[in-house]
RNA sequence: GGGCGCUUAGCUCAGCUGGUUCAGAGCGUCUGCCUUACAAGCAGAGGGUCGGCGGUUCGAAUCCGUCAGCGCCCACCA
């Protein structure tokens, strides 16, 4: 068959994925093989495929189908993630453009709303997947809310309560005003802002004695504030905004500064109320004025003064970050926009002693990045963690879970080590509704609940405890939260086979623990620390053995990909400019373990110009033909072996590469491997002169290489790996590279004198090379070679094999072995062996000094250097005797290679 | 404020527990080739005081200290 010149990608790709999937080898089920399992960092149901997701999934793909070649039952697990805030928000959103507002919606219509979007939207991404080559198991693809997953959270969360690892409570949360939602800590992103300091008047109230006292005070370090309207304090503060919640001034009793403000009261500026003067050792006397105002209801460590001074709590704000009737000022207005308004009053009233510029910093949540998280006292759902941290730790510090980068453990352990209770409910429709019956009370009473798997189950909790013995369920208030995405998450790797819902079967046993996770380091805390305090709960063992963390994508010039920039390539359009292999090899090349990629489109095109090159390497051997009756060439057998060599060390540095997850290394070892050992070398070694045949021992082992090349390459380019296993020899239907096992024993000591003695070769067939580009000969015109030979019988190219080898590669018409070498020939050394190559009147004596004598120099620099070395005594005492042994075999080299240049440019002058 | 990491060729990076001619790779650059698989190619070449300073050692890109620059994570100073 023909093949084109240029290797097209479009005509291959879809075939074979087709071709894949309608053969099920992707699929996996328990069998007696070792399993290799990866499950899926689930994607946003509705998200779409970007450079990040290309990365990580090319990462997966690649660790998969490795792991199908050496043999493994390989299952990866696909599935998408419902991201409740951040579906919620989209349906939202696309409701406020029909001009439907949530509110006005029933909680089973919105969801419908959310259903109809999700099947709309979702799963477009795992299409994308596929056409990145990705080998996942579809038959199993999951979804974080569908029946099997809900059930598993849902007797999670059960389970957790009845243990005593979930509790309800008051505690000052992070609210995210336009989800108006509450978030977990880690949901909040701080950024460095520009923002102000206002430094506010608050007139102390009754004033008397002050004045009296005045000089008294001022000797004693005190600053006093007084204008023509009285005394006063100065309060500073980023948040002006917030001055109708406070409840309280507070000073460090020992600040010299402010003594004359114990036991005070002073008045909320604007506001006008009163308000006492507390002390508190909490305050810093060097910020601002050492005056802080404290309003319990909107700050967590003015809460935590609230309780301590007993201060009244006066929540100013609405849940959607608007002024509430509590404020009594601006009330209904934005908190953004009262913060500019009041500051303006402020000023106008004569209250606003002066504004500073200030950096701070202000949490943003995670997914909201434009609306600022507002503290908020809340009764909310909570984990409590310390449990969970200590059964999380172990196995990442003890190596049972292997993190590469390892930079990550120490990350890792800080946070568990300093963990916060997990804020788990959220005010949102789209999840998995907490399991929480509130029981009916009377207004004003303590509120109660039962949790239960169903409002059944509630009830008949409900009728044990005292006083609700004869609730019905219609009485029932079912919780209306639902719970964090991450709640489901932390289970993907039990829930994905069914663990928690029917534990100890069959796939539970054989695929757990799995083997690689491959995610971003940024959801190290929401979910692979939460993933390993699942997995040691509830089976008692590790989720995974390897984390690979890889980095973010960014775009050449450092920067993180964004939409507002433009900088972030259509994954698709990539595909379908380089074809997925050459995407693929693209973003591997620069991607080392936890480094950030800095991807370059180009780098692409490298890929694609590597299939180019296979493709052409594998027309040049199809398009040969074999003649049976012909002889192998003796120099073939050797050419084979050494071939044979390179191959089995080479694999070897690449399951090495594996194993270290070093995966941007191995796919360079393969590409030079291919280009420059096989193509370069071993091809034009074997080459059959133009037009003439090959005999078939020979072609046979080309075959066989080139083969196991494609096996080698397989998982970094599965699609072109396929297509031309498929050429090489007849394959039966159902037939693929992605089940084809390659193992390859270690390189011999006899692999590595072969090996060894081809780079000699090779030297020597550059060396003719070169000096035919130094005097402008053409590769073809023949040239003779003269072998200076001392008593070096040994030397390789005494071999006739090696001879032949040599003559073919540098185009030499003869070698000949010299005592001294002739007039007129360009010479260069391999070793400490001299060749040289007449060239009759092309010669340039005075080039050819100038060359030897700059080398002369180098090697008496280096000699030098060497002979300083073995002539410090401490060296040759301490250092060890291999090392002293070797450093008198440079100075006997070098000594020889001197004589020989020195020789040389003397008969030439 | 705490913790972690980085700084090696024009670019992106590799160099493990100090010692092979250790200063490397890919890309880019330069030169010559449309050689019969591939110009998306082949052959050849140039390019770095290993961030600065100091120390340990017979010997330092590698270990220690320090300074400078960059990056990330964590933290309730308004």
């Amino acid at each position: 068959m023909e093949l084109a010149k240029n290797y097209n990608p479009s005509e291959v790709e879809g075939k074979w994925y087709q071709y894949w999937l309608d053969h099920k080898l992707f699929a996996s089920k328990p069998d007696g093989r070792k399993p290799y399992t990866i499950v899926i960092p689930p994607p946003n149901v509705t998200g779409v495929l970007h450079m990040g997701h290309m990365l990580n999934n090319t990462i997966q793909d690649i660790l998969i189908r490795k792991a199908r070649i050496d043999g493994k039952n390989a299952c990866w697990v696909p599935g998408t993630d419902h991201a409740s805030i951040a579906t919620e928000a989209k349906v939202v959103n696309r409701l406020a453009e029909q001009g439907i507002k949530k509110r006005d919606l029933t909680r089973e219509e919105f969801l419908k709303h959310a259903w109809d979007w999700t099947d709309e939207h979702g799963g477009i991404i795992l299409k994308q997947l596929r056409r990145l080559g990705a080998s996942c198991d579809w038959e199993r693809t999951a979804f974080t809310m569908d029946e099997k997953r809900s059930e598993s959270v849902l007797k999670v969360f059960v389970d957790l309560y009845k243990k005593g690892l979930i509790y309800r409570g008051l505690r000052m949360v992070n609210w995210d005003p336009k989800a108006q939602t509450v978030l977990s800590t880690e949901e909040v992103i701080y950024r460095d802002e520009k923002s102000h300091l206002f430094h506010l008047k608050y007139y102390v109230a009754h004033a008397e004695g002050i004045a009296e006292k005045e000089s008294q005070y001022i000797e004693e370090g005190n600053v006093i504030h007084k204008d023509a309207k009285g005394y006063y304090a100065v309060v500073a503060t980023t948040r002006p905004e917030t001055i109708m919640g406070d409840t309280a001034m507070c000073v460090n009793p020992k600040d010299p500064k402010n003594q004359w403000l114990r036991g005070r009261r002073v008045i909320v500026p604007l506001v006008g109320r009163e308000i006492p003067v507390i002390e508190d050792r909490y305050v810093d006397i060097e910020f601002g004025t050492g005056c802080l105002k404290v309003t319990p209801a909107h700050d967590a460590n003015d809460y935590a003064l609230g309780k301590t001074h007993n201060l009244d709590t006066i929540d100013i704000f609405n849940p959607d970050g608007t002024l509430s009737e509590a404020a009594g000022l601006y009330v209904g207005q934005d908190r953004m926009d009262v913060r500019k308004q009041i500051a303006t009053d402020l000023q106008e009233a004569g209250l606003m002693e002066r504004v500073e510029d200030y950096d701070n910093k202000v949490g943003y949540s995670e997914r909201n990045q434009d609306t600022a998280v507002e503290p908020r006292l809340c009764k909310q759902w909570f984990l409590s963690m310390r449990h969970f941290a200590d059964i999380a730790l172990p196995p990442v510090l003890e190596g049972k879970i292997k993190f590469y980068p390892t930079k990550y453990v120490t990350t890792y352990r800080n946070w568990l080590e300093n963990i916060q209770d997990w804020c788990i409910s959220r005010q949102l429709w789209w999840g998995h509704r907490i399991p929480a019956y509130f029981l009916p009370t009377a207004e004003g009473e303590e509120e109660k609940y039962v949790v239960a798997l169903s409002a059944e189950e509630a009830l008949e909790e409900a009728h044990q405890l005292k006083g609700f013995e004869h609730v019905t369920i219609d009485q029932l208030r079912h919780d209306e939260d639902a719970l964090d995405t991450w709640f489901s998450s932390w289970l993907w790797p039990i829930s994905l086979f069914d663990g928690i819902n029917n534990p100890d079967n069959e796939e539970i046993n054989y695929y757990y623990p799995t083997t690689d996770l491959v995610t971003g380091p940024d959801i190290i805390f929401f979910w692979v620390a939460r993933m390993i305090m699942a997995g040691e709960e509830y089976l008692k063992d590790v989720p995974f053995r390897n984390v690979y963390f890889t980095g973010i994508v960014r775009d050449k010039l450092g920067r993180k990909m964004s939409k507002s920039l433009g900088n972030s390539p259509d994954p698709i359009g990539l595909i379908e400019k380089y074809g997925a292999d050459g995407v693929r090899m693209g973003m591997l090349l620069s991607a080392p373990a936890g480094n950030d990629i800095l991807f370059d489109e180009s780098l692409c095109q490298q890929g694609a110009a590597f299939c180019n090159k296979i493709w052409n390497a594998f027309r040049l051997v199809q398009g040969w033909q074999v003649d049976e009756q012909l002889a192998q060439p003796e120099e073939n057998l050797r050419t084979i072996a050494w071939m044979e060599a390179i191959l089995k060390q080479a694999w070897a540095d690449i399951n090495d590469q594996y194993v270290k997850y070093r995966l941007n290394e191995a796919l360079m070892n393969v590409f030079k491997l291919f280009t420059d050992e096989f193509s370069g070398w071993y091809l034009e070694m074997i080459k059959p002169a133009y037009q003439a045949p090959i005999d078939a021992q020979t072609y046979a082992a080309t075959l066989r290489f080139f083969e196991q090349l494609m096996q080698m390459i397989h998982p970094f380019m599965p699609f072109i790996t396929e297509e031309l296993y498929q050429h090489i020899a007849e394959r039966k239907d159902g037939d693929s590279i992605m089940v084809d096992t390659l193992s390859l024993p270690a390189p011999t000591e006899e692999d590595m004198q072969l090996m060894s003695s081809f780079d000699t070769l090779k030297q020597i067939i550059s060396g003719v090379r070169a000096v035919r580009q130094s005097k402008n000969i053409s590769p073809r015109e023949p040239l003779t070679l003269e072998v200076v030979a001392t008593d070096e019988t040994t030397l390789d190219i005494r071999n006739a094999d090696c001879a032949a080898i040599i003559q073919k590669m540098a185009s030499l018409s003869d070698i000949q072995f010299v005592t001294a070498k002739g007039d007129g020939s360009s010479s260069f050394m391999v070793g400490t062996t001299e060749y040289a190559v007449p060239l009759g009147n092309l010669i340039d004596t005075e080039a050819e000094i100038q060359k030897m004598e700059a080398e002369l120099k180098h090697l008496q620099g280096f000699l030098v250097s060497v002979q300083k070395k073995l002539g410090n005594e401490r060296f040759v005492a301490n250092a060890p005797a291999q090392v002293v042994e070797l450093e008198r075999k440079k100075l006997h080299d070098a000594e020889t290679k001197i004589a020989t240049l020195q020789e040389n440019i003397a008969k030439l002058k």
